[in-house]
DNA sequence: TCTTGTTAGATTGTCGACAATCTGATTGTC
DNA sequence: GACAATCAGATTGTCGACAATCTAACAAGA
């Protein structure tokens, strides 16, 4: 008998891709903070009814990205520099655990899969894909998450990442600016694969500093004169 | 002008109830593990349409209370050790930060708060009411964390308590014993209102460390035996 | 006996329509 | 003109019914 790898199949399920077209929408910027989203447009538009997609919202709702007001409305959420600075700071302290759990259980497919989102950032840099851009280097920095072998962790950090994805897309929007072509991840990989937990920790905290502190400036200069919707 | 202070006034949705209804149901141990939440049975119950529940049943999902599988149904979440142990390890961690984050921000309505929640404890302690016991003994244990001025953070710990005051409310369901007349907390509470720091943190670790063992060698026996559903 | 195909019942997913609520403009009054 | 009452339109919340899917029991064939 061979050991079979059968992977789950996709949800089939409207709701789930409609949950899946809402958070490309807003993680991406196409549907920036704090606009509203009209329930009858929206689902003309996907050729849905009202159910799959207000289900589809309640999900959201809970996931962070958006937040509902009875008979009102429901909103991409703000933006506002002490969410991004409140994010940052506890995304420090779990990076810190996420390494410490996940050092005893380096292996080569730690090490290979790695090397492969590595070369994932790389590429989109390349190609000057900022959007994709963002969303690997995310990955590549999720990995210490997946590995740690805790389910609330990881559960946790992705709910706090989707957030900061969406504050990164708007900002590098906002920009539109050619991204940094030099490799920033390099000493991030090579300190991961190397023997030095403590300096690994402590370059993980350094490493997404310069860019928190971007994202800041550039939040703080929303809030002096806010947009609302689009 | 005189301040007011007016809190916002209640949801006024079906959907809002129907989810603090099943919650309850979830926590306190009415609704087990595993078990198979039935729509048409639950709304006709409730005196509802299948509407409002399923988008409510959407929110607990995302809570992580319930999981849902598209076409075979929505359940409540099992409890495995492992889950218990991943909770415990990061809540150690999101404590110790709380801990650091409140620290400068306490003063006298800190320490007021502290003392009433305190007093709720021993209040539910002395009525023998074990429910009613866990419910405040997490609310006294969430101080540090709403005062620590950190939205995601206190979101964080919300989803991560919501869970282990299922895993808590379980447990003492199948003991079923008087619960520790002793007072746990007071330690704890002394050393919050003191001024070391770090070993408010030190104790804060070792102050649920005994409640975690139990609840880890609880769930490890269920999973010897496991019981589908009620 | 084991496997496979079929079918009936139950349950979940989705739809279109109606009810409740909010918003903004309009009107009337002082 | 300022202000409150009223009303029409738009939007969200809820309902009941239908469609899609799953489950389990049963029958047919090797």
């Amino acid at each position: 008998m061979v050991k079979t790898e059968f992977s789950p199949i996709a949800d089939t399920t409207r709701r789930a891709e409609i949950v899946a077209l809402l958070r490309r929408a807003i993680l991406t910027g196409q549907l920036g903070p704090g606009q509203k989203l009209n329930e009858l447009r929206i689902s003309e538009q996907m050729r849905v009814s009202r159910a799959p997609l207000r289900e589809a919202m309640r999900e959201l709702v809970q996931e962070g990205l958006l937040s509902s007001i009875p008979y009102a409305g429901t909103f991409v959420i703000d933006v506002t520099a002490k969410d991004i600075d409140d994010a940052y700071s506890l995304n420090q302290v779990l990076d810190e655990f996420a390494i410490a759990r996940t050092w005893p259980l380096r292996d080569q497919r730690f090490f290979d899969e790695l090397d492969r989102r590595h070369e994932a950032v790389k590429q989109a840099t390349r190609n000057l894909d900022t959007t994709r851009q963002i969303e690997t280097a995310l990955q590549l920095h999720g990995l210490i998450y997946e590995w740690a072998d805790n389910s609330v962790l990881l559960e946790t950090w992705q709910r706090l990442i989707s957030r900061l994805q969406m504050y990164f897309a708007l900002h590098q929007h906002a920009r539109n600016e050619p991204v940094p072509a030099e490799d920033v991840h390099e000493t991030y990989v090579r300190l991961l694969k190397g023997t030095d937990m403590g300096a690994a920790q402590r370059h993980a905290r350094e490493h997404i500093h310069l860019d928190f502190e971007q994202l800041l400036s550039y939040a703080r200069g929303l809030e002096q004169r806010p947009s609302r919707g689009a």
